[in-house]
DNA sequence: GACTTTTTTTACAACGTGTCGGATAATCAA
DNA sequence: TTGATTATCCGACACGTTGTAAAAAAAGTC
């Protein structure tokens, strides 16, 4: 989960965002987020507390901003899995986003996994509502009798709520062979394009 | 969300706990979690704020002793349809559940819907997941090369999502007809017992 | 009405927050 | 390398929140 960037930036900032993101990742394992402080989060970076102020407004601020970050890595992973397996279909980028995962799997564990933070399932929850929404085939939920956004939020739940408890339970299964239990599942259902 | 009590309990008590759950739903539904503190819930509660300490241990606290008591009520709920409608299954069970949920749509809209409280989420997650578990047809998903922990993962997520993103949505549908299209969407996959 | 329990009041120390101004150190550009 | 720029650090401040204590006042119980 690296910065991202284009136009040269002090490196300074870079090291110091990078230490704080990692000390809050640090934190979040080990205790409540309600018992996160900007105190505890700039001591565990060794970072002085005003500095971090001078990065984000407050801790949900800088919650919101690393989701965005996440969004931005998740879309990549995606697209880029489609880009080297030339096969295209949303198996194949099932596959991208659930191997993207397991390579941040610290990460993952900790913002969706445990207790996990409203606003990155959100953010996540927005992809796939995103997705599912362009793959549905709408001719087959009309002809059996059902709504097409309680069939979006269905589908999104059961993705989002599916990989959470994978990673939850520490992966026990693969980015392979949960690609192919999504495509089992839902193939079963006519109504969305998995493959 | 009423107290549950046999033993008589002195009416004082219950009414500072009503006062203060009602202040905290209040303010659930007009700032963040985070903003919420013990000395706004007192205010908003018109209770005195030393008096919250003896009733709970902080704001945390009490919200765990809510999301028990929203854990009997729906229990409650669901096993009181089934004695009023004869025919049992797990489409009145829902049934059930959905019109509870209508019933008290401010709670139920705040602590799942808007953002949401981890908490809250959980006790529902956890409802699901032992009923889906009970209700699954194993035979039928060694058949399709499904493993179980992921239907039952994808099953209560699907459930628990749908419910939240109706909730969230003001309830555009019956209870009716949501439990319809449930049956619709679940029936699919042969997997679980819908009716 | 006497007794018990709850709530209120006032007070306290410890901690977290967000923001100063100024000193120090790191980076950049020439 | 030097000088200018920018980021970080340091000390300090006012303010709000937390959790607890002891004692008085109020409400409920029998």
């Amino acid at each position: 989960m690296n910065e991202i960037q284009k136009t040269k930036v002090d490196p300074r900032v870079l090291r110091t965002r990078q230490l704080l993101k990692n000390a809050l990742i640090e934190l979040l394992e080990e205790m409540e987020p309600d018992k996160i402080t900007v105190n505890r989060i700039a001591e565990r970076a060794t970072i002085n507390r005003v500095t971090f102020y001078l990065h984000y407004r407050d801790i949900q601020d800088m919650m919101e901003k690393m989701a965005e970050e996440m969004v931005l890595e998740i879309e990549k992973a995606m697209t880029k899995t489609v880009e080297e397996k030339k096969t295209g279909g949303d198996d194949v980028i099932l596959l991208g986003l659930l191997e993207h995962i397991a390579a941040n799997a610290k990460f993952y564990k900790v913002i969706i996994g445990s207790r996990g933070v409203p606003i990155f399932h959100e953010r996540l929850r927005d992809i796939f509502v995103k997705k599912i929404n362009d793959g549905v085939t709408k001719h087959i939920l009309a002809e059996k009798g059902i709504q097409q956004d309680v069939a979006v939020w269905f589908g999104s739940a059961a993705m989002l709520g599916t990989i959470a408890s994978w990673v939850r339970n520490d992966m026990p299964y693969s980015p392979q062979f949960l690609a192919r239990q999504f495509a089992l599942l839902f193939r079963r259902e006519d109504l969305y394009e998995t493959d």
